[in-house]
Formats: structure tokens, sequence, C-alpha cells
RNA sequence: GGGCGGUUAGCUCAGUGGUUAGAGCGCCUGCUUCACACGCAGGAAGUCAGAGGUUCAAAUCCUCUACCGCCCACCA
């Protein structure tokens, strides 16, 4: 016996094993590839999370599903990089902060730029650490050597040059656009990053009073304090009741002005009254009727939506109150007609929840047709393909219908805008700051004070990571990458534009394939948030349950693209599983240390060895296959189910008799074999034990080759297909097995009782499973003999169990003394019979129903149902004994 | 308004044309069997949301309906 068994503790203990064997990869440098020019690299570039707080289920899904490919490709011998990395998540990482600050009583203006970007600079480094040490928690085989920030000189250098690219090639302007403004954040943000919600509100009719008094036109509306910057009313120019009055004007109510009707197609007569109030500095739609009809843009609103001094009489109130405040108004002026309830979506910023307000604005935004027209293609050519597909057409739809890009933010934090003004007039956008105007010569510049969207950096990730723009070994070597993974939700966000950067910035598309994951709720199915206070840390996961479980957990039962539901049973499976590997390998090192690892010519072998090879390989090509479709959930599910199912239930089971009789040969080559290979196929999933068991099994069965599993070959299924003739065997064996069991369950035989069983089967069978007449009498305590097919009757007295292959034939004696047990079921049956007429009685008694307490009652019942079921089984029981 | 996804055992979910639909957990019965009670053996449990259609064959493909969820969308 080898000590191993003692050095093994009985139960697997995660937090013993899993921090040794991080450093030992990490010290061997397992995680840095060595660039081979001679093989096709595979790489992953990892999201970088946003270096907002602690790392959530979602990071480590993303993680775990990434570890998987990693390590998968890494064992296939693939010079396989994964590059990490952290975002620094503009505003977002900003919000977080100034809430920070705010519990100090401080705002980011009292502190001024500069200190405020010491701040930040302060909590990222922070954060940076926490962020990298719970990833290595999960296990991530990601090269550190080439760790990245968005805001590191690298990626910096690649979002100037990106930047002033677009700009000279046209694709990169500044204007005034209608933008989405968060007066909490106070810059504007992007479509996608405002969140629309139904919100009930109501359509108020006004009454604008024609200039000649000759009447009213009346507008619907649902924000009514813009009618402070209305420069126009519309109408449709077909309307037919509003055609004479096209041309004329109208007095504003609340103002001075006199504002024309202008006809405008894009009036939708049926809504409202058909006509329409135009702010072009506050809707989109009237900007644009603005711009076709050269009307004014009058702003109304200061930067914190405040009413600013073109809204006389409602200066300095907040937009909500000046919404009451103008209704009051104009309902006092008799200019109220009605209000109606309306449903509509207000958009809300992603980061504050602060109800957002469209303004026109002076930002910058990228021309993006040009840029999405090719990204559109690479996806419909399929140089690009998307899992699961259906994302594909929510992809093209998107980007089909893809609006120019706002990319200026009113942020401290990010990469600033390049681009520097001059007193003259001159503006130059340039990659390193410019020291005197190419214009007119003066040193004086000022550098445009707004920052970038952070998209706008994380979109050139995959090869900004890589060196661009310089011509690195890197970017040579890792560029295109092989898989982009990460969650659904951020495919526009960032998927796209990275698709869009990729291919303008180096001609080639960025990845192969995208696989998009789904997101993780907690046990409600709910979305997990901090102000839900639903958030299941990923730390605490791994305390208890160890990492291994954590990723079986987040891994099984789950499919690309679907929202899946952590689960405390779920993490429970995974850190069962991992000791019931613990304890096979237990049972296999307990006979170990002989040396006998190699496997002798498997035509020679027993049946059932030859058996669980073969299923081993069936489990390999299965595995390799559904990996191949990136269904990891299934392939792990298959795995698993060989290890536990078929090895440890049945290969184990069986080897216990020839190892306890000594027969030849031994069954350990193959135990050790099949276990060493499992657990190398489980590896990418399960990285921690199966290093673990590998390193034991490496030693006491003297594997050479390589010193850690996670640089061994991934196994791949051999070019024979299954052992049809050994899977026919020991399929019947285990239907004798079962049926014997089941019978013996059945008749509630005891479990100490040896049975009698003869099995018939076919001739050919015969041969082949009389070896197994002691593992059978093991496994079902039965004392079988073997026989052909069954030719006379079935004696009297005995059950006849009929298979697919085979014939059981079980006398009834041998279960039990026939006398004695119909005496026992006799007496047994007398029994349950008074009691249920007693309780009878008892119950349908209206004295004791009617004053006993409602719970005697059931209990009474409860009794009565139980006996009643007691002497039901009592006649079956009989019946069969008489047959 | 447009689009997508879901509806399978008590619960959470796998399973996309082929013999009696699976897993984990839960439930019932029996086991301290010398790897494992984080376990072993046995068992009960599903008209695969509903209706119609295609097919030799449908949970799986098509059509419609219902309910739940998500995404996109400038009708004030």
């Amino acid at each position: 016996m080898s000590d191993s068994l003692h050095e093994l503790p009985k139960a697997y203990e995660p937090r013993h094993v899993e921090p040794k064997w991080y450093d030992y990869w990490m010290q061997k440098g397992y995680f840095t590839p060595k660039i081979d020019k001679s093989k096709k690299p595979f790489v992953v570039i990892q999201p970088p999370p946003n270096i907002t707080g602690d790392l959530h289920l979602g990071h480590a899904l993303t993680a775990t599903i990434e570890d998987i490919m990693v390590r998968w490709h890494r064992m296939l011998g693939e010079p396989t990089l994964w590059l990490p990395g952290e975002d620094h998540a503009g505003i977002a990482a900003q919000v977080v902060v100034e809430r920070a600050l705010a519990k100090e009583g401080l705002t980011r203006q009292q502190l001024g730029r500069e200190k405020f970007t010491e701040r930040m600079w302060q909590w990222v480094n922070n954060c940076r650490d926490n962020i990298g040490n719970q990833h290595k928690r999960l296990g991530v085989s990601c090269d550190w050597t080439r760790e990245r920030f968005t805001l590191d000189p690298g990626p910096s250098h690649a979002v100037r040059t990106f930047f002033v690219r677009l700009y000279e090639k046209g694709l990169i302007y500044r204007g005034e656009r209608i933008i989405n403004w968060c007066p909490r954040c106070a810059t504007a943000l992007s479509d996608l990053e405002v969140e629309h919600k139904e919100n009930l509100s109501h359509l108020w009719y006004f009454k604008y009073p024609l200039a000649d008094d000759s009447g009213f036109i009346t507008v619907a509306t649902t924000r009514p304090e813009t009618m402070l910057g209305d420069t126009a009313v519309a109408v449709n120019p077909a309307d037919e009741r509003y055609k004479a009055l096209i041309g004329s004007h109208v007095k504003l109510p609340l103002t001075e002005r006199l504002i024309p009707i202008v006809a405008d197609d894009a009036v939708a007569m049926e809504f409202g009254t058909g006509a329409v109030k135009v702010t072009p500095a506050h809707d989109p739609n009237d900007f644009e009727i603005g711009l076709r009809h050269k009307l004014p843009v009058i702003n109304i609103l200061n930067n914190d939506c405040t009413i600013n001094e073109q809204g006389s009489g409602f200066t300095g109130m907040d937009r909500f109150a000046a919404r009451n405040a103008v209704v009051e108004a104009i309902e006092q002026a008799g200019l109220l007609e009605k209000i109606e309830p309306h449903a509509h979506a207000v958009g809300h910023c992603q980061r504050c929840r602060t109800v957002i307000e469209p303004i026109a604005s002076q930002q910058w935004f990228v021309k993006i047709g040009p840029l999405a027209k090719p990204a559109i293609e690479a996806v419909k050519s399929g140089a690009i393909t998307i899992i699961p597909e259906r994302f594909e057409k929510v992809y093209l739809n998107w980007m089909e219908n893809i609006r120019d890009w706002c990319i200026s933010r009113q942020l401290w934090w990010g990469h600033r805008i390049p681009v520097w003004y001059c007193g003259c007039g001159e503006l130059i956008a340039a990659v390193e700051e410019p020291e005197t105007c190419p214009k007119c010569s003066a040193t004086e510049l000022r550098q445009d004070p707004d920052v970038l969207d952070t998209w706008f950096s994380s979109g050139l990730w995959p090869h900004s990571t890589l060196g661009w723009p310089d011509k690195t070994e890197d970017m040579e070597y890792f560029y295109p990458t092989s898989v982009m993974e990460t969650a659904y939700d951020i495919l526009f966000f960032w998927v796209a534009r990275m698709i869009m950067a990729g291919i303008e910035n180096t001609g080639q598309p960025p990845f192969r394939y995208v696989y998009l994951h789904g997101l993780i709720r907690d046990e409600k199915g709910d979305k997990m948030s901090k102000t839900a206070g639903n958030v299941i840390d990923p730390l605490a996961v791994m305390d208890k349950y160890g990492t291994d479980a954590l990723r079986f957990a987040i891994i099984s039962g789950t499919t690309p693209g679907s929202d899946s539901k952590l689960s405390a049973t779920r993490l429970e499976a995974g850190r069962n599983f991992a000791n019931k590997l613990w304890n096979a390998a237990r049972f296999v090192l307990r006979y170990g240390g002989s040396g006998t690892g190699t496997v002798a010519e498997t035509a020679h072998l027993p049946i059932e060895d030859r058996w669980i090879v073969s299923r081993l390989n069936s489990t390999i090509g299965e595995a390799g296959v559904l990996m191949k479709q990136f269904e990891f959930g299934e392939a792990l599910r298959r795995i698993h189910d060989f290890l536990w199912g078929e090895y440890c239930d049945w290969y184990i089971e069986l080897a216990k008799t020839r190892l306890t009789d000594g027969s030849s040969p031994s069954p350990l080559p193959v135990l050790a074999q099949v276990l060493e290979t499992s657990l190398r196929l489980l590896h990418p999933y399960m990285p921690f034990v199966t290093e673990e068991l590998w390193q034991n099994l490496k030693r006491a069965f003297a594997i050479g080759g390589v010193d850690s599993i996670m640089v061994a070959d991934y196994p791949e299924a051999s070019g024979s297909g299954p052992d049809e003739a050994a899977v026919r065997v020991i399929d019947s064996l285990t239907a004798i097995v079962r049926a014997i069991r089941n019978t013996r369950a059945e008749y509630e035989v005891a479990a100490d009782k040896t049975i009698h069983a003869v099995i018939h089967t076919t001739g050919g069978l015969v041969p082949l499973l009389k070896p197994y007449a002691g593992a059978i009498e093991n496994l079902t305590r039965a004392r079988v003999t073997i026989e052909g097919e069954r030719n006379s009757e079935v004696p009297e007295k005995a059950l006849a169990l009929v298979l697919e292959n085979s014939e059981v034939v079980i006398p009834m004696a041998s279960m039990f003394d026939l006398a004695a047990e119909l005496e026992r079921i006799n007496k047994e049956t007398a029994e349950a019979s008074a009691e249920i007429e007693r309780l009878e009685k008892l119950l349908g008694d209206d004295a004791f129903c009617g004053k006993a307490p409602a719970t005697v009652v059931e209990k009474q019942q409860e009794k009565l149902n139980t006996a009643r079921d007691r002497l039901a089984r009592l006649a079956e029981h009989r019946k069969r004994l008489a047959e």
C-alpha cells in the first residue's frame, strides 16, 4: 500500500490545494506563450473589467469560459495567449469616485481637475490589485507579463493615433447636434448610454394664439417646459385642417415671440392634434425640422438642467418644477385645452439613473457609416462568426441602422481629446502635443478640455494591447485574435466597435469568433445589483465550496447566450464532484506505487478494461466535438457522467473483485491510465483538483513527461471506433446486476442475505460472462450460475427477469424462507387490519372529529393512510409469493 | 411599433427529427459494503404551454394562440 493514501485526507480540501498550484504555474511561466512562427497561435483578449470595484459573478463566468478555451488550446499544443487587462471605465469610474467624495462632503469641482485625477489614480491602483487577485483565485491562466490598462502609454498612443487618422479622413467631426445630456454627470452621452424606461405621464394640450388673433392652434406635448424654447409650430403639408395656416405666425404664450407655422412631412396627422410645437434645441425630431426650415435654436437649459435666462419668468427653476409652473401659467392664461394620460419612454443615464435631457450641443462625433459598412460585411461573409447565431441578426440590424456616435464627454477621467485650439482660430488634431500653431506659429495652444467615450478606447483593445500602431512582434504574430468572448449585453457597446475599429486600423477583423454568454442572475432570476443587495461575491463562494466547484456550477447546465441562475445546490454538486474524483483517485493510489502505469495491448485486455477504454474514447470524442461548437456546459456534463456514472460506479466496482482476488492481469494500469486521461480531459474546467490528483498519479505510477497537467497533452479520440463487442458484454452485465438489485429491493430481501440466481443467455455470451460470476456476486450478493438459453419451464416458486440479451431466474426460496415469510405477512396483515379498523371507527366518530383539535384529527388520518398503504403492500407481496 | 428568447419531472435546467425524454437538487425505501454519507443501491414522478400542419417518425421543423422575459425604436 502506498503512503499517498495516508497523505490524502478523506475529503477534498480546496483551500490546501489551490494557492499552491497557482503559484507553481506562475513560477513555471506556463501562462506566457512561446512564439513559434511554424504554429498558428490561439489568442483571447480578455474583456477588461472596469476598475469600479470588485469582480462579480459575471466576471467569474467570463474568466472561466475563457480559461477553459485557453487551457484546452494550450494543451492541444497551440501557442496560446490570453491577454489580461483593465478598463479605466470613464464615466462609470468617475461616478464611483465622485460618490466616495460625496461622503467626505466634497465635489470634483471643489477639488479641481488635477487633484481629482490624483484621487482617480489612487482608486485605480487599489482596484487593479484587487481585480488581479480575484482573477488569480479563479485560476485564470492569462499572461500577466502582457497585462494592459486602457490608460497605459501604449493603448493611449493608439487612441490618439486612431482619433487623428479618423479626423484626417473626415470621419471625425465637431458640430452642433442633439445629444443626450446627463445633468448629474454634466456630460453628453451616446445614444447607447441612455436606458429607456416606460413612464406613465401626461399629454398636455396647449392653445397657441394665432398672430392675427383669429383663433388658436392647439399643440400637444409631453414636456411642457420646452415650450419656452419653441421656434415654430409644424403641421403636415397634406393636413386639410391646417393648410390655410401654413406660413402664418402664432404668439408663443409666456414669451414675447412670434413663431411661424411651418409644413413638414415628419408630422403625423393622427397623433395629438396634428400640430406640433417645434423645439429644435431639445428634441431630435424638432432639431431636424429646424434645420429644414432654418429655425433658430433656443437652448433653455443650464448644464444642471435648471432653466436659463432664455426662459424668463422661470429662470433658475429645476426642469421638473418648471414643468409644473409652465402648465400652471398656461392654465392661468386660459390656454390649457386639456390633459390626457399618456405613456411614453423616458431616457435615463445608464450610470446614475438620472433622467437625461436632449440638448443641442457642440460635440465631437464619429461619422460611422463608412466604418460600419465593412463591419457588416465581415459578419455577413462569415469572416466573423457570432455564437449563438441569433445574435448575428441583432448585430446586423443595429449596424444597418447605426447613427453617428457622440464621442466627447465633459468628464475629467479618460483620454483627453487630442485637439488643440489656437487663438487665431486654428484647430490642430495631433498624436503628440504640438508646440506651435502651424498657421500663426503661436505657442499659446489650448487643448480641448473634454475626454473621449470610454468605449472609443476599448474598441481598439484587440490591437492596441498588442502594440498597434507599431509593427510589434506580438501584433505580427497574435493578431487577428481567435475568439472574443463576452456577455451579450455589450454586443453594441464593445463588440461592434471593436470590429469597426479593428478593420479600419488593421484591415483585418480583430477576431474569428464572437462567443456571447448570458447573464448570471440570482436564485429568483433577478439581475444582480448592488442596490438590490442580491450580489453574490465570488470570493465568498470560492472560500466555501472551492474554485473548481464554482467553475463547475457556472458552466454546467448552461447553454451559450442564455441567462442562468447560480444556486447553492449546483455549487454543492460541483463540490461533490470534486470530492468524488478525489476519492476515486485515493482508491487508485491505494494500490499505486508499483510503477505499472503502462497499459498492455488493448486487444488482450479483459473485456471490462476494453469497455472502459472504449467508453473513455467515446467521451473524448463527444467532448471534443462539443467544445469545438463552444458547448462547454454539455461537454462538461459528458465528462462528469463518464467519470461518475461509468468509471466510478462500474469500472472501479468491477476492479475491486480483481484487486482482492489478485487475478491477472491487474486492473491497476487501466484504472490509473483511464483516470489520468480523464483528469486531462477535465482539467480546463476544474484546473485545481485535476492538477493535484494528476501530480499524485504521476508520482505513484511514474508517469513521465511534463511537470504539470496544464502543459500535458489534451486527450484526443483515437481513430478506431467504439469496441462494440466489449460494450455489448458489459451492457448485459450491468443490466443483469441492476435486475437482481432491483428484485432484492422490491422483495425487501435483507441486505446481508445471499440469494441465488441462474443467468440464461445466448450461447455466445456464456463464456464471456462466466469470468464475471464472482463480480456479480460481489455487486449483488447473489450466487450465480451462468448457462445458455433456458430450454425448460421456469421452475415453480421462482422469478424470471427478462432482459434484452438474457434472463435471470431467481428461486424465491433463496430470497427468504417461504413459509416463514408467509407467516410474517399474515401476522403483519392482521396488525394492519386491526389498526385500520380502530382508526376508521375513531375517525367515524363525530364526537372525536368535532371536539379534538384539527392537528390531532389530521394526525390520526395520516396514520390511517399509512396503515392502508402498508396493507396494500403486504397484499401485493403475498400475491408475488403465491405466483 | 419592430425583433429575439423562453414555456420539458416538485425546483433549477440540459436535450433540435429516430427505439421506453435526461441531469442536479428535492422526495420515498434500504444501507456506518474495507475510495467517497460531499457517499452506495433501489424507487416514485413529465399528455415536453395550447391548437393545427409537414413527416414513416415531432419536445425537436412550419403556422397560429397564450403567458413570461429581453433588446431595439426621435411620433410630439
